[in-house]
RNA sequence: GCCGGGUUAGCUGAGUUGGUUCAAGCGACUGAUUCGUAAUCAGUAGUAGGUGGGUUCGAGUCCCAUACCCGGCUCCA
């Protein structure tokens, strides 16, 4: 019997018998291969491991460690839950159980809810499954056939699921023991390879999402191909916590909620104030180098103001409620740009007034759902570095292509390197529901954002459907500690509101003509900025940050005078400075700032005072030794003023 | 908004099946100590079971409502 060729990725060459499956070879290199192996890539494209191979082809043999590996064991554990949750719940029906980030998860329709006591079960069920070894088996049948098949077992999702499955595609269920689901695969070969899982959390999630459906029972967990990893894995979710700005923010004194003032209300603490006033100062400072204006606009405002605008009619279920003023509505403001465009209608304008950069810290206030509310990353009371640039359509791309330069000079500034630019379009089929009917606007604004971004060397991807309803945009996300997903900036055009508030200026040729107009805000808002800036430093803020930067830490009653002194010195200098004036011994006093997280510590005992030093101690680096104020203070000014992104280690190293 | 869980002192956090005055640690305060790079010792106090009802001889514990928080879903101008 003729063999057939199997290249394998060193380019060694091994001849096997034909309907030989990638197991078997898997088998024959070594038994620890033959363990660890989960699917294999046949000339490229991923397969089972007991796919017999037919012709020559390139085999390549995954484990659990690498991406594609990794997928396939985090879906087969989905597989496994299902079957397990099967098993001890035999009513529930089952829908989907995809793969995510570091996980998966498995949706099931249940009378009831799945308990932590439960979760321990199921995951008992699942090593039992495990142990059992039972083969995972491909089976590819026709859809009338699925449809049957998953029809006779009760499970209706499933055959909701085939439906809508072009008929020609290939379906295929995957079997192990008397479990079978609906699955594309492909999958890890048998039970047994399923080892170091753990499941995490339930939930309830619609079924396919949409809240008008019902709400299904949602079970995560985790997989990985050596317990070493789940063992890692879970301890970087507890290292996570740590650095959650729900807690440092409470620990630093940064910000406090209060239950009489309201959900989503924070309230800043002087030491959050002072972050909020360094954000401000070095976003006045950039935008007055980049040629905006500071405008200012009350909280208040009629309601026929946002019926132009179109926000009473996209937007109203997450306004606050309107106020009754001597017979007319009012409303707080949820954003800032009517009151903008009606600045830019305040005067006449000229081709030669633009581009026009109306900037303002305004307080908004939106009523985002109770259960939307997440620590400061979603409040209901938020002020936006805002701004909105008016510009003539030949002026478009440079304007936003130095908006976009303008996040990524924050963001090297701030040392962010972990973002995706994601450019939002519209949705064709929305058009006049969801984004204003300017079907031509539309594909002509995308493509000059599109164009500006490939013009300026930034990368980005593009999402359909999520623009805003008046043009499309930029959104930067981010993700907080424990992992959820952020706007953090946002940049977006907007061709359709000037035209309704009658924004013109006079052109060259003395015809009037509607500006562009540009949103921005590239610091976010301040709530959403901060409580992203303390996950991202955990808490250890850069010098020009930092509440209190420096801690007089004397060593004895004995040099509290000269301890004073050298306070009063760094206040003079507009450092904001601490003096412990506490009867501890130093070890503790110095505990007590690293707790604190202060990033400059000085000592001073009777060397210092006799020297007229300081014994400087910083942040992750110690005991730097003695230095002269007069040396120490300027270059502490330096490092506040060039706003540098130092001591900082323990941040990164704990980042994912 | 929806599904689930939770709420004990400033923080962390115990508390059997409902049974006299609700731990403890940290923090705070007071006193002593005057000390050299991540916790000195001793003592004191504390407005502590979210709020409102109910069951009961008796509720932190059981029931109902409500507020807020947490994990998700959905949403995000």
């Amino acid at each position: 019997m003729s063999k057939i060729q199997v290249t394998l990725p060193d380019q060694s060459i091994k001849l096997v018998p034909p309907a030989t499956t990638p197991q078997e070879i898997a088998d024959n290199i070594g038994s620890r291969l033959a363990q660890d192996v989960v699917v294999a890539s046949v000339n490229g494209s991923l397969v089972d491991l007991n796919l017999p191979l037919q012709d020559d082809c390139t085999l390549e043999l995954l484990t659990g460690d690498t991406l594609e590996g990794h997928e396939v064991l985090l879906h087969s554990t989905a597989h496994l839950m299902a079957h397990a949750v099967k098993c001890l719940f035999p009513d529930v029906k089952i829908s989907i159980g995809p793969t995510i980030e570091n996980g998966f998860y498995y949706d099931f329709d249940f009378d009831g809810t799945f308990t932590d006591e439960d979760l321990v079960k199921i995951e008992n069920k699942m090593k039992e499954i495990s142990k059992a070894g039972h083969d995972i088996i491909r089976q590819e049948i026709s859809s009338n056939d699925a449809i049957k098949l998953f029809s006779d077992m009760g499970e209706s999702y499933k055959v909701e699921i085939i439906e809508q499955i072009d008929p020609d595609d290939t379906i295929a269920a995957y079997t192990q023991d008397d479990f079978t689901d609906l699955c594309r695969g492909p999958h890890v070969s048998n039970t047994s390879k399923i080892k170091y899982f753990k499941l995490l959390s339930t939930s309830g999630a619609y079924w396919r999402g949409d809240e008008k459906n019902k709400m299904l029972q949602r079970i995560y967990g985790t997989v990985f191909s050596k317990k070493d990893g789940l063992k890692r894995y879970l301890h970087m979710l507890e290292e996570a916590k740590k650095r959650d700005h729900r807690k440092l923010g409470r620990e630093l004194e940064i910000y406090t909620f209060d239950n009489e003032v309201g959900p989503g209300l924070p309230l800043w603490l002087p030491n959050g104030a002072i972050i909020i006033d360094e954000l401000e100062q070095l976003a006045k400072e950039t935008e007055r180098l980049a040629g905006y204006q500071q405008v200012r606009t009350p909280h208040l405002t009629k309601g026929s103001l946002y019926e132009r605008s179109g926000h009473l009619t996209h937007y109203k279920e997450f306004m606050y409620p309107a106020m009754d003023v001597d017979g007319t509505d009012y409303y707080v403001k949820p954003m800032n740009c009517p009151h903008h465009h009606k600045i830019f209608a305040a005067s006449p304008r000229s081709y030669r007034d633009m581009p026009l950069r109306l900037a303002e810290y305004g307080t908004c206030y939106r009523y985002e759902r109770s259960g939307q509310l997440f620590g400061l990353m979603r409040v209901r009371s938020l002020q936006m570095n805002d701004a909105h640039i008016y510009c003539r359509p030949g002026q478009f791309k440079d304007e936003f292509l130095n908006v976009c330069q303008m996040y990524l000079q924050y963001f090297k500034i701030f040392g962010i390197e972990k973002y995706t630019m994601r450019l939002s379009l519209h949705n064709p089929e929305d058009l006049g529901n969801k984004f204003v009917n300017e079907p031509e606007l539309w594909l002509e604004t995308e493509k000059w954002v599109r164009e500006a971004l490939q013009d300026g060397g930034i990368e980005f991807v593009e999402v359909p459907g999520e623009a805003a309803f008046y043009g499309p945009k930029i959104d930067v996300q981010v993700w907080s500690a424990i992992g959820k997903e952020f706007t953090l900036a946002t940049n977006q055009v907007d061709f359709a509101i000037p035209e309704r508030f009658d924004l013109n200026y006079i052109d060259e040729d003395g015809s009037g003509k509607t500006p562009i107009c540009i949103h921005r805000a590239p610091l976010g808002t301040h709530e959403r900025f901060i409580g992203f800036l303390i996950e991202h430093f955990g808490g250890n803020f850069p010098l020009w940050l930092a509440p209190v930067q420096v801690a007089v830490l004397p060593v004895s009653d004995k040099v509290l005078a000269y301890a004073q002194q050298v306070k009063g010195s760094l206040f003079e200098a507009g450092i904001r400075v601490n003096l412990n004036e506490r009867a501890d011994k130093i070890g503790a006093k110095i505990r007590h700032a690293e707790l604190n997280k202060v990033n400059v510590m000085l000592i001073v005992g009777t060397k210092e005072a006799e020297n007229r030093t300081v014994s400087v101690r910083r942040r992750f680096e110690g005991d730097l030794g003695p230095v002269r104020l007069e040396t120490l203070i300027p270059e502490l000014k330096d490092e506040i003023k060039n706003r540098s992104v130092t001591h900082r280690q323990e941040a990164d190293a704990e980042t994912q």
